[in-house]
RNA sequence: UCCCCGGUAGCUCAAUUGGCAGAGCGGGUGGCUGUUAACCACUAGGUUGGCGGUUCGAGUCCGUCCCGGGGAGCCA
């Protein structure tokens, strides 16, 4: 009796009519005429919806017309040939039956665009708007794209740990994770450690690159890619407290292998999204940023820029732009300057290497001018710095020395420093942020517009 | 955390030098049409973010707090 059901994208997709059809979705609009009811059905399977016709002779047809946006209904009928002009399809109803309903006078969300700011409020339910269907479909078409690259490029997937012992992770405040609870405020901290899950102090990962490396240097090229959490207190567009970011690391690779790398990666995912999601790209495309074709096609047209600090600073002070930082040798880039030389000296992506030590992680390798390390930031118009990467210090005495010169405590690395001690060999890698990926390639300005359910400085709602 | 901008109907916004708080969309009711951001008519809907102050009178001016946005720092 029961057919099984079909999505929305299948029907539409479908290289001809079919008798018998049963599909399920959320009613995006109706419109009624006399006789007969339009729905527009949308399953979230595509952005597309389908249209139902239902004539009052069907089946359930006298609940459709209390039935608002929002409602969930399953439908049987006939796939048929639309008359009518906007879609090749629609179903001809036989039968319609009413899986939840949504009162009208209080769903938040309506048939017209709503602001983003008014959605962020609703985050259990802007998934169900286009937008945010066509972002988190081609957010996920990234996350898969990404396996397949690896796959495909002889890389290994580890997971790494997400709690984390050492607190040497070097990369921005980090949270604290304890299963001790208001009772132990009254304890010393060495109290608190010793009673304390793990029995030392334990937090969040900031990164999986120290844990990635011994596997790198074991497995050749691997990549991690899972959540990570910093517990900066960033309020910015850019900024969230848990994100993803993918993390490959090479064994026998140098700087030069790590941007090549980085540059095949992006340009290879911006390519299969607009290959493979044409449907959902074009809405960004219509309706979040127009010059958004433009400006990916202008990222494949040529090889991203590659540009030594030095020569970034030399560009940076010798433009007549007046920057509210100075630039100087030495000191780091700040915003301002990554986004002129992205959006207006060069208008592509630039990777900039090779920067000063001393701005640098301790890990980065030592470049024989005693002045700068193997470093490489890729920088994006519109995004900022998308990637963050470097050769790693091989050599056991120069990484000891550097960690010493810091001040950080030797032997907390004891065994990141065995993986120097014992068969060392060059390796490299990089990190990217997964959501600034995202909003690269939509278009989309705010991370937490990229992201199913932001956590954020002061903000941990759904 | 710092700087700037904002908060008015369910949503998006208007309201002149301080002088009767409005529109579109959405909702409800009725009509019309193989419709498609449907259309037409009628209708309901407000503690103008909270508290305090100035004033004959405050959406508008002042103080303070809350919330939102943009930018900065930090970073991916």
């Amino acid at each position: 009796m029961s057919i099984r059901r079909t999505t929305v994208k299948a029907a539409l997709e479908s290289p001809s009519p079919c008798p018998e059809i049963r599909v399920m979705g959320w009613i995006r609009t109706r419109r009624d005429a006399k006789g007969f009811s339009f729905l527009e059905l949308n399953d979230g399977s595509c952005l597309g919806n389908l249209q139902i016709i239902i004539d009052d002779t069907a089946e359930g047809a006298d609940l459709v017309k209390s039935l608002g946006v929002g409602a969930s209904v399953a439908v049987t009928g006939e796939l048929v040939a639309s008359p009518g002009k906007g879609q090749r399809y629609e179903v001809r109803a036989v039968a319609v039956s009413l899986l939840g309903a949504a009162e009208p006078e209080t769903y938040p969300l309506q048939k017209k665009r709503h602001s983003d700011e008014f959605l962020r409020t609703i985050a259990h339910l802007r998934p169900r708007t286009n937008k945010y269907g066509a972002m988190l479909r081609i957010r996920s078409a990234l996350a898969h794209g990404i396996h397949d690259y690896f796959a495909k490029e002889g890389f290994a997937l580890v997971h790494t740990p997400v709690i984390t012992g050492s607190d040497c992770e070097g990369a921005g405040e980090m949270f604290r994770v304890t299963t001790l609870g208001p009772e132990a405020a009254a304890l010393s901290a060495a109290e608190r450690v010793s009673q304390d899950f793990f029995g030392k102090e334990a937090m969040l990962t900031v990164s999986g690159q120290l844990s990635a490396e011994p596997l790198a240097c074991a497995l050749g090229r691997v990549y991690t890619f899972g959540p990570t959490f910093r517990a900066e207190h960033s309020d910015t567009s850019r900024h969230a407290a848990e994100f993803w970011m993918l993390e490959p690391e090479m064994a026998f690779a140098d700087l030069e292998d790590n941007m090549d790398l980085a540059e095949s990666l992006v340009t290879h995912l911006v390519r299969l999204v607009l290959a493979e999601c044409a449907e959902d790209f074009g809405l960004f495309a219509k309706f979040v940023d127009p010059t958004l074709p433009a400006t990916l096609e202008n990222l494949l047209a040529q090889p991203f820029v590659r540009l030594p600090y030095a020569e970034a600073v030399d560009i940076l002070t010798s433009c007549k732009k007046a920057f509210q930082y100075p630039v100087a040798f030495g000191s780091d880039l700040q915003s301002e300057h990554e986004r002129y030389l992205a959006e207006e000296h060069f208008k592509r992506p630039v990777i900039v290497y090779d920067y000063p030590k001393d701005i640098k992680a301790f890990y980065m390798r030592q470049n024989d001018d005693g002045k700068t390390v193997g470093a490489m930031d890729v920088l994006v118009p519109g995004i900022g710095e998308l990637v963050g990467g470097s050769a790693r210090e091989e050599r056991l005495d120069r990484l000891e020395a550097r960690i010493a010169e810091l001040g950080l405590p030797l032997e907390a690395y004891w065994w990141y420093l065995d993986t120097r001690r014992f068969g060392t060999v060059p390796h490299a890698g990089f990190g990217l942020g997964f959501e600034r990926l995202v909003m690269l390639v939509t278009g989309v300005t705010n991370i937490r517009d990229v992201m199913a359910f932001p956590r954020t400085w002061r903000h941990l709602e759904f």
